[in-house]
DNA sequence: CTTGACCCTCCTCCTGGGGGAGACTCCAAG
DNA sequence: CTTGGAGTCTCCCCCAGGAGGAGGGTCAAG
């Protein structure tokens, strides 16, 4: 009546490794019904093929053990769902980063100039005169900062009675690492000759000079490549750094997608 | 000039964590550029930063090791996309996987009824005449064996100037796992009394009788959780099989997306 | 000279099992 | 009753891709 299946066409029917049964037995979250107290031999029903076969199905969405088997024991069927919910947020996540890598991946392979595509460029900046604010940020919270710090500043510009003549960017005075934060400095070029009340947005001349430059192509996180390669091309031609790196923002996030996103990063150098 | 740079600020250059340098060192894929022979501190280059990110950003696509290695070594551009686009084929399969288990669990949010979203009911079938194909056939191979056994009924059907005169459906006279080939019997219902030429399609009278029954929407992949339901339920009652069961496919998967498709799962049984 | 920040090697641990050794156990046929 | 083959048991080691920590060497600044 009850009858008791082994291991191995329990296995068959659900289409989980022995192996696994066994771990799932271990883990407590797939008791067989009976075991032989003699020999050991697993003994399963069919009912818990049922729950098998949930479990299959969550662990091949990736679910940790640990989570399917406080989602098997909700009895609640809300929670349950909330479970599951956050689960599929979770996995949509994942999905979209994953997305994310493989357009940068394919943006390699339609470039098809290998692993690294920057093309390094020596050109002649221009003095910029600017509106400027200076801040401390971390790379985490530098997304943010910017953010913010340009919106401080087009405030300012148009309590001046100032509009910006070129495009914005940004100047890295001090390396700003994973966690060690760092001394930056936003600017919108205005024309020269505007005046700021006191505050920290100040008018501030940009000196120009030679710059070795390159453009990123892609969401900013993702930028640091383009720095590594421009200052591995500065060191082999053998010139020297004459300034704090910046990044100009080419295009607006809020007018093209991540993926299409613009920024030069220019090096000021000199000549060793 | 080549200056030279401890592992912890490397780690800091390029997100990836000292131990992950250590690792890939010895894996032999991202050499520092010198080793102190007395003290063994590893000192990179800036150079390096850039295979570095590269390494970074193809192990966040889930690359193994082994691969991304061959991948910088490769010196072919060419080759290079091609094993990159080979890489990118297999995540847009992962995701398409995931994508579709991400539905199924959906459909579970969905109902809001668990985890086994099955309701059992016992129904009288009728008897039913049909042109029927019997074959062996795998688990594997049971998608496309039915697919082309539907495929001969129709054609013998038109030659004998009969259509369908009900939903097809197909008996498993075996169980049908994995690895372990069964006797399965495809038919389509004909209008009583219809005759075929000798051949394998024959003109066949199937019983009708109590059976429990219950529907699986989704993919038929993933239809055996339906299987066990039912036969875990028929077990509950106390109930005794009386025959072997049937899928009846309710609508087409030419119509309808895998994830609409809905089969009925029929066993016929006897109060025990 | 000391102190604290770095760095080294070596060891164990994690997840979710896979592979295999060596020993029982079960069932059916001879 | 025996024998053989298939099924099952436990136990141990292994995989990727590191994380975490122990115990000890190094380096530069104060």
């Amino acid at each position: 009546m009850t009858d008791l299946i082994p291991i191995g066409r329990f296995s068959r029917m659900t289409r989980l490794s022995i192996k696994a049964l066994r771990f799932y037995d271990e883990q407590g979250m797939l008791k067989p019904l009976r075991v032989d107290p003699s020999s050991g031999y697993r003994f399963y029903g069919r009912v818990q093929a049922n729950r098998a076969e949930a479990i299959r199905i969550l662990r091949s969405t990736g679910m940790p053990i640990d989570e399917i088997r406080e989602v098997l024991a909700e009895d609640d069927p809300e929670r349950t769902g909330k479970r599951l919910a956050m689960h599929r947020e979770r996995l949509l996540e994942r999905l979209a980063e994953q997305e994310r890598m493989l357009r940068f991946l394919e943006r390699l392979i339609d470039r098809g100039e290998g692993v690294m595509p920057y093309q390094v460029t020596v050109k002649q900046a221009e003095p910029k005169f600017v509106a400027a604010l200076r801040l401390r940020t971390s790379l985490a919270a530098a997304g943010a900062d910017v953010q913010r710090g340009f919106g401080t500043l087009v405030q300012a510009m148009s309590a001046a009675g100032a509009g910006p003549v070129c495009k914005p960017f940004v100047i890295h005075h001090e390396v700003v690492d994973e966690q060690t934060d760092g001394d930056i400095e936003i600017c919108i070029p205005v024309s020269p000759g505007t005046t700021f009340p006191d505050g920290p947005v100040r008018a501030v001349e940009i000196p120009g000079g030679q710059v070795a430059a390159t453009v990123h192509r892609g969401p900013y996180a993702e930028i640091s490549p383009a720095y590594h390669y421009v200052t591995g091309w500065i060191q082999e031609q053998g010139h020297q750094h004459a300034g704090p790196p910046r990044e100009i923002y080419l295009n607006d996030p809020q007018t093209v997608t991540q993926d299409d996103l613009l920024t030069e990063v220019q090096f000021p150098i000199s000549y060793g």
